[in-house]
DNA sequence: GAAAAGTGTAAAGAAATCGTAAAGATTTCA
DNA sequence: TGAAATCTTTACGATTTCTTTACACTTTTC
């Protein structure tokens, strides 16, 4: 789950925020002026923030240089223009302008949350194609035929290829279709897939992680 | 040097956009069409694409599930709310209304074509990396092969580098994985965990601080 | 200086995890 | 309704990891 900050002196945007963004499943935090959020962001690590410029105390603008490595979309109600194209050029990875349409807004914080190039259509790992509009999986052009389960499986295993995942991610990405899948009945699925890609293959494409979970070797 | 392609059918638009890009160091190609985009883009690889919606023949929705892997950037007088939600979403990466800002322009452009979060996270001590992502440890780039208790260990200890933890935090920081470890096996897995580097560099980068904990020297 | 407590390592036993197969349960679809 | 596909459970051997036990050694305490 992505947890996203709110940082507004705000009260009832900052609610209106929080209670949107939960609604859509992500876990959020708040501050209230610049010194909390700098304070909010020493003890934890949000992966996007929502940062209003009018702050009490240290207002955005000085916050903003203060962050480093997560994507910070201003929220605010200024309209200056030169302004805002000093943010963008400073750290700042969008701007959105209140008051904002909440469908813009969550389709913008999806962008910038989604891994690395995700308009991504298909995921190649050499002679293994996972082709996410086809919902179709080949080796070698040969099609392979998977099961939903066996699919999300992979799909969340190549989408962060070379990295480890583990057991309770992957149960979470498939629990919205296959709700009852266990620790070991997920042990059955990767054996199953696994067979299926190594009859065409003969190459093992998934190491386990002893205790962990599992990794897609490319 | 990057490129970026101009897809818009209207001339005084285009023309303008190109001669603002390459004032900017950037390379162009041009498009005036979805058909002509699409050929355009079976020759060339633009590292970028702006994307009017309005064009003769295919129009920019159309074009738009065409493209992989390259940030398009809708650029349209279109205002419709959801349209351009169902863009956001659909793999466009901003959406900059005519009549838009030059210097916004610019700076979203830069947004985009910044080199991608290298949200990479490592804890580095010399020769000795421990990758979090990956979940690995290296030594020399050697890779060493940890069980997750010693990993977990190895983990708070660099994160804590040359600060004295105490053996109960350790403990309490491996309770999730390791729910039974003592402060004798805890001893064991110090001491295993110091063999495995050993082995590789021949250096010992934790020492013992009598009587309450460890302590990792950079 | 001797007893007590702490540290470092090895080896063995206990426990957990992995990979697979087979069988039972559930869902899907004609 | 019945067959086929899919998912879950159970079982078991192989493997890995964790904990315990043992013992030599060092440091602290009295």
């Amino acid at each position: 789950m992505k947890t996203i900050a709110i940082i507004d002196d705000d009260i009832h945007i900052g609610n209106m925020l929080e209670e949107l963004l939960q609604q859509e499943g992500y876990a959020t935090l708040r501050a209230y002026s610049g010194t909390e959020a700098l304070f909010l962001l020493s003890r934890n690590e949000p992966d996007l923030i929502l940062l209003d410029l009018m702050l009490p105390g240290l207002n955005g603008e000085e916050v903003l240089p203060h962050i480093q490595d997560i994507p910070v979309m201003i929220v605010s109600a200024k309209m200056d223009m030169t302004n805002k194209v000093n943010l963008l050029l400073n750290g700042a990875c969008d701007y959105v302008t209140k008051p904002f349409d909440t469908g813009e807004l969550l389709a913008r914080i999806k962008i910038h949350l989604r891994p690395v190039r995700t308009n991504k259509k298909q995921l190649c790992a050499g002679d293994l194609v996972l082709d996410l509009n086809m919902h179709e999986v080949s080796v070698n052009h040969v099609s392979v035929k998977l099961t939903k389960t066996e699919y999300a499986i992979l799909k969340i295993l190549m989408q962060n290829a070379n990295q480890v995942i583990s057991k309770n991610t992957i149960l979470d990405s498939i629990s919205m279709d296959t709700p009852d899948c266990t620790d070991s009945s997920l042990k059955q699925h990767v054996s199953n897939l696994r067979k299926k890609l190594r009859e065409v293959n003969g190459t093992d494409y998934i190491e386990a992680v002893w205790g962990i979970g599992f990794r897609f070797i490319v």
